[in-house]
DNA sequence: CTTGGCTCATTTGTATACAATGGCGCGATT
DNA sequence: AATCGCGCCATTGTATACAAATGAGCCAAG
C-alpha cells in the first residue's frame, strides 16, 4: 500500500470518528508530523479529502476540517437514493443483461437465506451488508452509465451503513428491516423484468431511502429532538454504542 | 494562477478537443516536457483529471487518455437531469427562501427578455447561456443539499452547453428551444410555489433532458445513424463547425 | 520451440530544499 | 487613538534528486 493511500485512509477515519474538532486547521506539516511521512503523499491525500468534502482547502492557507453532521449524511443518502432509483429506471428501460441478471438473482437468493435467520452477530451483520452491497452495486453497474456509477461512488465517502446501527439498537426493527428489504429487492427486480421503468425507479428510490428511516429510528431511540440533524455524526453514532459502525 | 491550475486547464481543453488519440499514454514526464513545468504540478493536475474521468490512471503505470464519446456526454447529462429534477422536488417540498425566490424570478425575467429577441450572435448565445445557468444553479443551491450541489458540479467537467451547437445548426430549432425553455422554467417555478414536489421534479428533469434532445437534433442534422453514440465527442461537435462549443 | 526466471529500463512514488505568496502584527504617522 | 503601510513569518507551491516498483525483453534450460 502506498503512503498516499495510507495517509488518506487514516485521515479519513480520524475525520469521520470526530478526532478533530470541526474547524481545526490542518497544515500539511502537522499531518506529516502526525503520521511520520513527507509532505508529498500528505498533499495528495489532502487533495482527495478536499474533493470528497471532508476538509475544505483555501488557496495558500491550508485546510480546515469540516465537521460531518447528521445532516450531511442524511443529504448524501438522499442523493444516493435518487441516483439508485434512476439506475433502476434505466435498467428497466434498457433491459437486463444475462450476466447482471445472474448477479442480481444470486444476491436475492443470498439475501433470502439471511432473512430466514436474522441474528445480531457481527458475522451476520457483515454478510447482510455484503449481500446488500452486491445487489445495489449490481443494479447501478447494470445501468451502464459510468457518470452515474461514479457519482454514487463519490458519495460513498459518507457513512452509509446505517443498518448496523439500526440493527444493534433494536432487534425487532432489524428483523423487520431485513425482511421488508428482501421484499423490496424482489419488487425492484420484478419491475425491471417487466420493463416498468417508473415503478422500478420509485421502488428503488423508496428502498434506498431506508437508510434515512434508519437514522430517524436511531433519533427515536436516543430521544432526540429535531435539532439532531446538526449534531456531529460521530456523536450521534456514539450514542448507540456501535464500534466501527461508521464504515 | 498556479501552475497546477494552468496545467489542469490546458490538459483538459486539449483532451476535450481530441488532441490526443484515445488510449495514448500520458507519462508525467511527457506532460512536463509539453508544458514546461516540473512534475509536481503535473502530478496534481493528472490526479484531478483522473478524478474527473478524463484520463484513467493505473497504479505505478501512469495515465492513459480516455476518449470522450458522445455517449459519455449523453450519460453525464442523463445524470444531471435526474439530479436537477431531484433538486426541484426538494425545493418544492421544503419551500423556497426569499433570497432564492428573488434570484429565480430575476432569471425568469432575464430569460423572458432574451426569448423575445432571439438572435444567433455570440453575445446572445453568451447571455442566454448565462441566464440559463443562473436559473439552474439557483434551483440546485436552493435545495440546500451540498452533496447534490457537488455531484452536479462534478458532472460539469463534461461539455453540457449543447445549446450553442444546436442553435448554430438550426435557427428555427433555436427559437423554439429558447421559447419552450422559458415556458418550462416558468412551469417548474409554478410547481415549486404550489408545493407540488412530484410535478416540480418531473418538469425539471424533462427540461434538463433538453440537452439530450439537442444532441439528437445535431445527429439528425449530420444525418448520422445510431452508431453516433460511439463517436468521439469532439468529432461530433466539429461536424457542425462551432468553435469553442465544448465549453 | 516453449517457458521460466532474471535483469534492466522506464515510470511512478517519496523526500526535501527552495521560492513565492498571503496574512498578521507592529510601528509610525496623522 | 485610529489607521495605514511595511516587513516578517507561517504555509503552501514548485523543482529536483533519489528510491521503489512494474513490465518487457532476453537468455537459458527443458
Amino acid at each position: 500500500m502506498s503512503q498516499e493511500t495510507t495517509v488518506h485512509a487514516k485521515l479519513r477515519s480520524m475525520l469521520l470518528d470526530g478526532e478533530f474538532e470541526a474547524g481545526t486547521r490542518l497544515t500539511e506539516q502537522s499531518v506529516c508530523d502526525l503520521l511520520g511521512v513527507s509532505r508529498t503523499p500528505v498533499r495528495a491525500a489532502l487533495l482527495r479529502l478536499a474533493a470528497q468534502n471532508l476538509v475544505t482547502g483555501q488557496s495558500n492557507r491550508g485546510y480546515t476540517v469540516r465537521g460531518i453532521t447528521v445532516d450531511d449524511v442524511w443529504n448524501a443518502n438522499v442523493v444516493r437514493a435518487v441516483l439508485e432509483g434512476a439506475a433502476a429506471g434505466i435498467v428497466a428501460r434498457n433491459g437486463l443483461g444475462a450476466a447482471a441478471r445472474e448477479v442480481l438473482e444470486q444476491s436475492l437468493a443470498d439475501y433470502g437465506d439471511l432473512a430466514r435467520h436474522v441474528e445480531l452477530s457481527d458475522s451476520f451483520l457483515e454478510r447482510h451488508a455484503a449481500a446488500n452491497r452486491v445487489f445495489h452495486d449490481a443494479l447501478v453497474s447494470a445501468s451502464g452509465n459510468e457518470s452515474l456509477t461514479r457519482s454514487i461512488d463519490t458519495l460513498a465517502y459518507m457513512p452509509v451503513q446505517i443498518n448496523r446501527i439500526v440493527f444493534a439498537s433494536d432487534r425487532d426493527f432489524a428483523v423487520q428491516t431485513v425482511q421488508s428489504g428482501l421484499a423490496e429487492h424482489h419488487g425492484v427486480v420484478a419491475a425491471i423484468l417487466s420493463g416498468d421503468a417508473m415503478a422500478a425507479e420509485i421502488l428503488m428510490r423508496t428502498h434506498s431511502q431506508k437508510a434515512l428511516r434508519g437514522i430517524d429510528h436511531v433519533r427515536g431511540v436516543l430521544k432526540l429532538g429535531p435539532e439532531f440533524r446538526q449534531m456531529p455524526f460521530h456523536e450521534f453514532i456514539g450514542g448507540v454504542g456501535v464500534p466501527g459502525a461508521t464504515g
